[in-house]
DNA sequence: AAACCTTCCAACCGCCCCTCC
DNA sequence: GGGAGGGGCGGTTGGAAGGTT
């Protein structure tokens, strides 16, 4: 007899949502004798539940020590970091993150991270690149993915650094342009990233592989005066590098080697104004990131090169 | 306001592994 | 060694909630 289908098996019992009185009935089982045999547990809970219904009820939502709740990016970091390296390994991906069911990740997976990972051109399955995006019919080439900084800055490590170097080149084709104006514009500026030594600055720069990082304070969503660019290697007087209609493509945003550099995030902290934001928040933060909405008056956008 | 569509997530299902006898 | 039972895992589903037309 197949175990799988004793549950299906065993009429009467109930299936569905748990009403509050049946959770009551758990709980206070549990904690009065603890989980585990959980084929009895039910009947001798008063339960009209099989087994595994229980079990699950128990593990997924009823646990005390279940963290409920959105997602922190500093989890949705942790998540991605382990499926590159785990797969769909959900319990073993939820042993790292306390008070995360498997079953809570694995829904957090498929609706909101391969959905962002896509956004921004990376496989969610390979965590490479979507190389589709070189197919002359790809959508993807005449409406390009418009990469989330702070999102890539939070996943950039766990790229496979001669991935991205590939996918940077590769993309680097979609928008050189941008690109190259940034870079010449940095170059000319003597712009220095604090996070990269100028040696290491030209080096990427020349080979278009990398742009500065930018540091926690930047301001990307405009809510904070835009002069804290200048800490970051950003000439206010001379403005940096934008497209005609306001918005700083990121498409040739790349990562290269580096995991020597400090992380944007080192700090444990979000990016974006240091906030812990929200999912929505973040989502908002990053839709918006995605064309970085710099302010047009008083940009001389021409006078950059 | 209502119909329709989309998103999200709790719960279920089937398979697998481990332990016990 | 092998069958049975217990429990865990990943994939999938169904319905509620929210959004859009």
């Amino acid at each position: 007899m197949r175990k799988s289908s004793l549950c299906r098996e065993q009429n009467g019992l109930k299936k569905g949502s748990w009403t509050a009185e049946e959770d009551q009935k758990l709980v206070d089982y549990v904690q009065k004798h603890g989980h585990g045999r959980w084929r009895t547990l039910p009947k001798h809970a008063g339960l009209k539940r099989c087994g595994k219904s229980c079990r699950l009820r128990w593990t997924n939502y009823l646990r005390p020590d279940i963290k409920r709740g959105k997602f922190s990016i500093e989890e949705e970091e942790t998540i991605i970091q382990l499926h590159s390296g785990m797969g769909n390994k959900w319990s073993a991906i939820a042993s790292h993150l306390p008070g995360r069911t498997d079953n809570e990740i694995k829904n957090y997976w498929n609706t909101h991270i391969t959905k962002k990972l896509l956004r921004m051109g990376i496989d969610p399955v390979t965590h490479a690149p979507r190389l589709d995006l070189l197919e002359p019919s790809s959508s993807l080439l005449i409406n390009p993915p418009q990469f989330d900084l702070p999102s890539l800055l939070s996943i950039r490590s766990y790229l496979n650094p001669d991935i991205l170097n590939l996918a940077t080149t590769l993309l680097s084709c979609q928008d050189n342009f941008k690109t190259q104006e940034m870079v010449t514009s940095m170059q000319q500026n003597q712009l220095q990233s604090p996070f990269l030594p100028q040696s290491q600055l030209m080096q990427v720069t020349n080979s278009s592989s990398i742009l500065p990082y930018f540091g926690h304070d930047v301001n990307i969503n405009g809510h904070q005066p835009y002069n804290n660019l200048a800490n970051y290697g950003y000439d206010e007087s001379k403005q940096g590098t934008v497209s005609q209609n306001g918005a700083f493509w990121c498409n040739n945003l790349g990562f290269g080697s580096s995991s020597s550099i400090t992380p944007l995030n080192s700090s444990g902290t979000s990016y974006v104004n240091g906030c812990t934001s929200t999912e929505d928040e973040r989502d908002s933060n990053c839709s918006k990131i995605l064309t970085f909405d710099f302010p047009m008056s008083g940009l001389d956008v021409n006078g950059l090169a």
